[in-house]
DNA sequence: AGTGCATAGTTGCAGATGCAACACCTTGAC
DNA sequence: GTCAAGGTGTTGCATCTGCAACTATGCACT
């Protein structure tokens, strides 16, 4: 092999160890969330963001969280189906539901969100506490980077 | 609300974070192999990882990937219907096949290749060259840190 | 009021994925 | 040799996803 071209190496992209890392990170909560709620990711975070935002529209969720509408709308399909989640119809705009947490919502979102937090804090305690500021700053920094259209995840 | 738990807030959740700049920084790229070639990520990668170490067998790219094995062996399928990719039985182990790239596959990685070279480049050149050189530690750390299941991608 | 265009959310469909079950092969104990 | 146990890769099925088309509503302009 000629040294005319430098070689691709994946190990070195960077893409490729974000999304390893992302998937590393994810795993063991990941399970946690789909054996005790039997819910999936996109279902989670839609959960997480009106847990944390209070009552918002699938609009909001979008433009917050970038996941897809349609995600957004086939979770919210299914956790009021679960009963985690309530629709109200806004009087100012008919287009919109204002979404919002029934109780048992409001449950799940405590517990899960403690066992969040200390999922993440071994996490940052194994990298290092100071890293994981670091790499806080680091990530933001690339989320901000590029204009993303809010149809991807 | 009492301040008796701490509030959980996905926008400091470790996983969140890597996950939203995984998805933003693949974005791009993603839309350049997907429009010249019609591959997915995975199949991408398994290209990418066969062009990088030569002939190896599906499972290698499984340990060496963390991608799961029925994902593999659909990208390769599909990979060889597209003739970028052929196995050969081995004499050793017929279990196992040994995957190797055809030219039109070299070709593929190739252009492939430098894409992705000028792509990340791109990206740590607007994150700062010495900070990317930072986070590929960290990140690396981190996917070091959990002996994560071969199942999971 | 009416027309045209933008926005919120849903649905259909094709393709991708995760998991379990499977077929086939190897290895080691007997 | 042969049997059990375990490894390699594929397939079936249910589910999730991305994209485009769609409905219904709102807004601006005449």
């Amino acid at each position: 092999m000629t040294a005319k071209e430098p070689e691709f190496d994946l190990d070195r992209f960077l893409p490729y160890l974000l999304n390893q890392a992302a998937e590393t990170t994810s795993f063991g909560f990941h399970a946690l969330y789909r054996d005790r709620y039997g819910m999936t990711r996109t279902q989670w975070r839609v959960l997480a963001n009106i847990g944390k935002f209070g009552a918002m529209t699938a609009r909001d969720i979008c433009a917050i969280s970038h996941i897809e509408k349609t995600k957004v709308s086939r979770a919210v399909a299914v956790l009021e189906r679960e009963g985690m989640l309530m629709r109200n119809s806004s009087t100012e705009d008919r287009r919109v539901e204002i979404l919002s947490l029934t109780e048992r919502g409001q449950a799940v979102f405590v517990e899960l969100g403690n066992l969040a937090i200390t999922y993440d804090t071994s996490l940052r305690e194994r990298l290092g506490v100071a890293d994981a500021v670091l790499l806080d700053d680091l990530l933001r920094r690339l989320i901000a980077l590029e204009p993303r259209s809010t149809k991807a995840d």
